[in-house]
DNA sequence: CTGCATCCATTTTGATACTG
DNA sequence: CAGTATCAAAATGGATGCAG
C-alpha cells in the first residue's frame, strides 16, 4: 500500500484505498464478473504478478474484495464485497467522463470486449426508459454482447444465448460513440434483424 | 506523465490522464476556485513543489486545466477547463463512497474547511428539494461555511456574509454524517437560530 | 497448470536546497 | 512567489523460480 495524503477529505482517503496504480482496474473486472488469478491476469495486461498479488491483498485487506473459495473446486475467486461493488457509480462516472479519451479509437492499445459491459452500462444509465422491452446483440471483436432494454432500465452482459431482436456490428468506438450520444445509427454500423428495437435501446427514437 | 495502461478502456484511459498521484486532489482543489501555485501547495500539504509543477504541466497538456493571467496583476491562476470541471461527478461519486472511511474521524490527518464545500456539495446533490429556501451557516475549524437550498437545488461556498437562518457548529466528522444521512441532528451539535431550516436543508425534517 | 515469491533494472516520488 | 535542481527512498515492470 502507498503512502497516504494523511487528509481528512474524502477523496483523499478513497484514494488511499483505491488510488493506487492497477487497483481501480482490478474492480473493473470484477464488475463484470468474480474472477480467478488467472482471469485477473489476463485482464489486466502489463501487471506483474507480484503487483497483483499484493494489490489484491491490499483491496482485501481494506474490505474492497474478498476471496471465496469456489464450491466445487477448491480454487480461489476474488469478488468484490458489497463496499467494494458500490464503486460502480464513481468507475461509471469516471468512463463517461473518458467520452472525448474514446472518441480518438484505440490507436495501440490492447481491447477486450468485456470492458465494454462495464462501459455501455455506465453509458446508457440514466437514459429515458423505453417503453417496450427489447434485447439486442453487439458484435464486436469476434464476440457477442447483449443489451437488453425495459421499462426498469438496462442489463449488459455476454450473450447467454437468449433470442435477439437485432445484432449491431461495428468497431468498439462506433459502439461507444453510438452509446454515448454522440453518433448517429448510419454506416460504418451494420444492422441484421429489426432496427427499430436497436434504436428504441440506444434511444435514437 | 507516467506510464499509460494502454488498455482501450475508458476506465484506464482516464486513469492515463488523472490516474497519477496528486492529480485529483488538484482538480479537488481547482473545483473550489481557480488557485494560484502557492494556494495549491498550501491546499495539497506533502505535494513536492516539483512534483505539483509536473503534475501541472500534465494536467494542462491533456487539456484538464489552463494557466490564465490574473486581471490586474500579472499572476498566473490554474483553473479547470470546462472538461475538466466535468470531474466533479466523478469525484463526487468518490466523495460519497469515502463515507465509511470518513466516519472514523480525523484521526492525525490534516484539515482543511475548504474541502468541506467539496464533500457536501456532493453528499447533499441528489437529495429531495426543500420546498422554501433557506441558508445555513456551518462553523468548523474555525471557519464558516454556507449551504443554501433553494427549490432548484443546494449551493455550497465559504461565507459570503450574506444573511443565515441559522448557524451549526460542530466538527467535520458530524457535519459529515449530517449530510450523508447517517445522523440524526441532536448532540455533538450546537444549533444558533432556526432550527428547522437546518432540518430542511439537511433533509431531516 | 495456479498462485504466488524473489530478484533486479528502471521510474517515480518525497524532501530539501536553491534560483530568477 | 513560482518554480528548478538534486538526490535518496520507494514503487513499478519484467523475468524467473517454485511449491501444491
Amino acid at each position: 500500500m502507498s503512502r497516504s495524503y494523511g487528509q481528512y477529505c474524502g477523496l483523499a482517503r478513497t484514494l488511499d484505498v483505491v488510488g493506487d496504480r492497477w487497483n481501480l482496474l482490478i474492480v473493473r473486472e470484477l464488475l463484470i464478473a468474480p474472477a480467478r488469478y488467472r482471469e485477473l491476469l489476463d485482464g489486466l495486461p502489463g501487471v506483474a504478478t507480484n503487483l497483483l498479488t499484493d494489490r489484491l491483498r491490499d483491496l482485501e485487506t481494506a474490505g474492497v474484495i474478498e476471496r471465496r473459495l469456489a464450491e466445487e473446486s477448491n480454487a480461489i475467486v476474488y469478488a468484490l464485497t458489497p463496499w467494494g461493488a458500490e464503486l460502480r457509480e464513481p468507475i461509471e462516472a469516471l468512463i463517461r467522463w473518458s467520452t472525448p479519451l474514446m472518441m480518438r479509437g484505440p490507436g495501440g492499445d490492447r481491447f477486450r470486449a468485456e470492458w465494454l459491459v462495464v462501459a455501455l452500462r455506465a453509458l446508457l444509465a440514466g437514459r429515458p426508459h423505453v417503453r417496450r422491452s427489447s434485447t439486442i446483440g453487439i458484435a464486436v471483436d469476434g464476440q457477442l454482447l447483449q443489451v437488453r432494454a425495459t421499462r426498469s432500465g438496462i442489463e449488459v452482459s455476454l450473450h447467454d444465448g437468449r433470442a435477439l431482436d437485432a445484432v449491431v456490428r461495428a468497431d468498439a468506438s462506433i459502439i461507444l460513440g453510438l452509446a454515448a450520444g454522440g453518433l448517429i445509427l448510419d454506416e460504418h454500423v451494420e444492422v441484421e434483424g429489426d432496427e427499430a428495437a436497436v434504436r428504441a435501446v440506444l434511444n435514437q427514437d
